[in-house]
DNA sequence: CTAAATGCAAACGATTTGCAGCCCC
DNA sequence: GGGGCTGCAAATCGTTTGCATTTAG
């Protein structure tokens, strides 16, 4: 019943946690694979679920299929790029406050939320690739 | 090139109008196939792939595999109730409203968001299926 | 030792796609 | 009448799972 520390669950933690830009369960298979070759994507997924289970890891899904793993735990916020695809953690108390006030006094219990804002990142949008407004929302 | 007006996508279309609980695709195909029972899941598919794309609804994601599809199509947020699994349209300038003029003073150009609010509806939190505080976020 | 974890491959659920025939415009 | 649309089935994609074998404690 007790958890084991294997080699292969080191090495998912590590991964995730050098990494800053949320990456697939593949794209963290690919990365342990550099420490551990034989590892294999069910491992990785096994461990990436164990991570987010006891609280080291958050999972986050954003219109694309595949699931994104956040090695920062705590709750925050996405931007999410649509020019560069790119995934941006909204930090602290920082940003985009919702406020559930209004929620909460009209009856429902809030537990937490999840939010990705959509646009285009500081970069994209200095370098012109923002297409002006209109066409598909955030999808 | 052009779009017809098929007795398929004018079924979808009403389905979806009529329907208030965010079904899934299949669900829409269960429903759809009461009025046109040879109606295939592809062609559900495909039109609602279409009716997305020219705003006619939009498609949500929750945590759980599936696309739910929301035949209000004008930006609105979601509560996701953890009990009954119930999807309940935020709608209008009403509750979690999203700051985000901090992140277009950062540079960044925001185009839209997508937010889920987690917790317990009014009814199941009234009926004390409420579980505190603790163990998982809202995932 | 021995139960938990691994690797591998098959199973799964949701969605997409190729194709031959159908049917709107 | 022609090309988009349909139904069907097979294919794809991300993720999960069963099982024999390895391995941490």
């Amino acid at each position: 019943m007790r958890s084991r520390r294997t080699r292969q669950l080191e090495a998912v933690r590590r991964v995730l946690a050098a990494s800053r830009d949320h990456p697939t369960a593949a794209q963290v298979h690919a990365r342990v694979r550099k420490l551990l070759p034989r590892i294999s994507l069910g491992t990785v997924y096994r461990n990436l679920q164990k991570l987010v289970a006891t609280g080291q890891a958050m999972s986050v899904r954003l219109g694309d299929g595949a699931a994104h793993f956040d090695g920062v735990a705590t709750e925050h916020d996405h931007f999410v790029c649509q020019a560069c695809g790119r995934i941006i953690d909204l930090q602290a108390a920082a940003e985009p406050a919702v406020d559930t006030t209004g929620l909460q006094r009209a009856g429902f219990a809030v537990r937490g939320h999840r939010l990705a804002v959509v646009g285009f990142c500081r970069e994209c949008a200095r370098k012109g690739r923002v297409r002006r407004q209109g066409a598909a929302g955030p999808g």
